[in-house]
DNA sequence: CGCATTTAGGAACGATCGTTCTTGACTGAT
DNA sequence: ATCAGTCAAGAACGATCGTTCCTAAATGCG
């Protein structure tokens, strides 16, 4: 009954989730999410709660369909350099990496979750260079940081 | 000729670094910045153009009153172990993993202070572990990003 | 067909953001 | 002592923040 809604809430919640990988916390407005997911103010509050809401979900989902699988690939010691390169290499780290430093020293509830996150990618890792082993985790996370680093102009920087 | 100041320039810049190392740039209002240095808006304003402009003279000023320092200590070899364990456990690479991560990929002033600086700090580790070469900085930097993060209920939290 | 219910579309809220302006107090040079 | 010039103190600005409210449109069920 009632009228259906008209988004997907898992594309809408991988949509915050690369928006807030983008920038941080505090610099993604409730206007930005609502025009680039397409999403109205009343069905994000009514699904998510509040913003913060919505950056836990996401960030949830992101741990769980980004991090998860890729931890999986690691896992399986096949092409652990490839895996490993595209940690760098790809963006796939960068909410994690925001995650961990801007918000989890000030939400208890992120720092969980980076927490168990952090455990996961570890377990794989070190599963993954059991024999290999030369990498850590520390090393990945400070290259992706490293690699972020640099001044990259958005592409919404021009949009009025 | 005119009111002498009722304040030193550099602690204000000192303390403003301590600030912006503890919360997100966005996430420290000119309120904050105001209350906790001591000074009020317009001699901030004369004296550093914009919080945008105080948050680069106090990175600036970071890079070079604290992490020059430590990169020399490191240089000389001696108590590279010891220099290593204060970067991961104490706070000191704060304000440079979060101008990394958050404002660097927005901001390209920061992220060339950022780049000099994390230079300065590989050519420092490069020269400490000529010999004994273990540890990366981007692991430093992992490892560091790891210890921070954590939920720590900040001081001022309780403050009204 | 209506009735109940949920969504979409925006206007609007108070609060806070970074910044500027106004006013008065203080000091150094004439 | 007086005047110019700087600073302190805080009110006030428009803009934007996260959030809520109101109204109209669209569906499933009786």
């Amino acid at each position: 009954m009632g009228r259906p809604r008209g988004f997907d809430e898992e594309a809408v919640t991988a949509a915050a989730a690369a928006l807030f990988a983008a920038r941080a916390y505090d610099g993604v407005g409730v206007d930005d999410l609502v025009q680039q997911l397409g999403v109205h103010r009343n069905s994000l509050y009514k699904t998510f709660g509040s913003k913060r809401g919505l950056y836990l979900v996401a960030l949830r989902w992101y741990s769980r369909h980004v991090l998860v699988p890729l931890a999986d690939r690691l896992a399986t010691g096949a092409d652990t350099e490839r895996c490993i390169a595209d940690l760098v290499g790809r963006n796939d780290l960068d909410l994690l990496l925001l995650a961990a430093v801007e918000r989890a020293p000030a939400d208890a509830e992120v720092a969980s979750v980076v927490a168990e996150t952090l455990q996961l990618l570890q377990r794989a890792l070190d599963r993954a260079s059991a024999d290999r082993g030369r990498i850590t985790l520390s090393e990945i996370l400070g290259e992706r940081l490293r690699a972020r680093a640099v001044f990259a102009p958005s592409d919404d920087d021009s949009v009025d």
